[in-house]
DNA sequence: AACTATTTATAAGA
DNA sequence: TTCTTATAAATAGTT
């Protein structure tokens, strides 16, 4: 939507990048702005521009940490838990029921996603799925595959080096015996020649 | 944007509010997505329908915790430190801490060995793993994604020529030997009548 | 920063 | 829900 069509991908120029930059990010904030308006939500908007700068956007009916909250809750992912409960000796001595309530919630949750994750990767449930995310999943396995065959490539290779082994081994032997073969029959003509002479 | 312009206000219907919701939050997301591309910026976006339904984007360079732990230090608010400390106890009487602690140990468990296993299929932490182990992997991954069997064919294919070339080869030996020792014999047993004539 | 020619998003309708 | 399309809005390139 401008003077022309540009691709998605890295402006090189870097203050074009910049002045798009800006232009986008006030254009994303306004949109952030109205769909918390019309349709209720409840939105996080953080960017960090290249410079490093900074900005934000959280809806005015709530507040960073509840929506991170909430992300928890429903995502199944923990945000902060090791490196900042570990800091926090207080929360390990008073450990609640409720604590661990949550913590049996949020890793059944991710049980869960994990669950559907692996049915949808074996092929299973994968019928009702939007394009887009059978696309994802094709991905998935094909890059899995990729791995897989790399991996498989090398034994491979080690099994041609052993059939090689097998192969040289054999010539080896076969050329000693055709040797011993040849000087058998050098000795059988040199005693036929004795022989012959003889009579 | 649309056939006619709208006021920013709350939807009053609920029907309108829901699909404008969807659309526009397809909208937000690919704008998010681009902005990340064009101009190098690292976003979080989480929104919240009205439903309580989760909808995320991350910057594919970062993640979420990232991302918050600059943005902690970018504005100097702490986002987890006095929190998740006020909890309040509802219908958790009956349990008791070890029957929770143990309903944790046992989902972590599980939890831990489809995470391995996701792992796996993914492409992760297989170097070290078994041929066997590996190639049940890879047959995950064939039955998921029908077409590598095309793959799996051509593998065949290369293992039937492999074990024809080296039948072929032993043959030609095997013939170059025989040919080899009979012109041998030939060569002597003529000599030989040769000279038996001669004198 | 403004200014537009265009592209893109989307509101309403099907 | 999904698609279509007229129109509003965003924005790329320009000044």
């Amino acid at each position: 939507m401008g003077r022309g069509k540009i691709e998605i991908k890295r402006i090189e120029n870097s203050s074009n990048r910049q002045v798009t930059y800006s232009k986008r990010r006030n254009g994303i904030m306004k949109k952030a702005k109205e769909i918390t308006i019309l349709c209720d939500a409840k939105v996080s908007l953080i960017i960090f521009g290249s410079s490093g700068k900074m900005h934000e956007y959280c809806s005015p009916s709530t507040n960073l940490v509840d929506i991170l909250d909430q992300y928890q809750k429903t995502s199944g992912k923990k945000l902060w838990d090791a490196k900042h409960e570990a800091n926090n000796f207080s929360s390990l001595k008073t450990k609640t029921l409720q604590n661990l309530s949550n913590e049996i919630d949020r890793i059944k949750k991710e049980n869960d996603n994990m669950q559907i994750e692996l049915r949808h990767l074996k092929g299973e449930d994968i019928t009702s799925l939007p394009y887009k995310e059978l696309m994802a999943i094709e991905d998935a396995l094909e890059n899995g595959l990729t791995y897989t065959k790399f991996l498989e490539e090398d034994y491979k290779q080690l099994s041609f080096i052993l059939v090689f082994i097998l192969l040289q081994t054999s010539l080896t032997l076969y050329f000693k015996k055709t040797i011993d073969a040849r000087s058998d029959n050098e000795v059988t003509g040199d005693l036929h020649c004795d022989n012959t002479e003889s009579h």
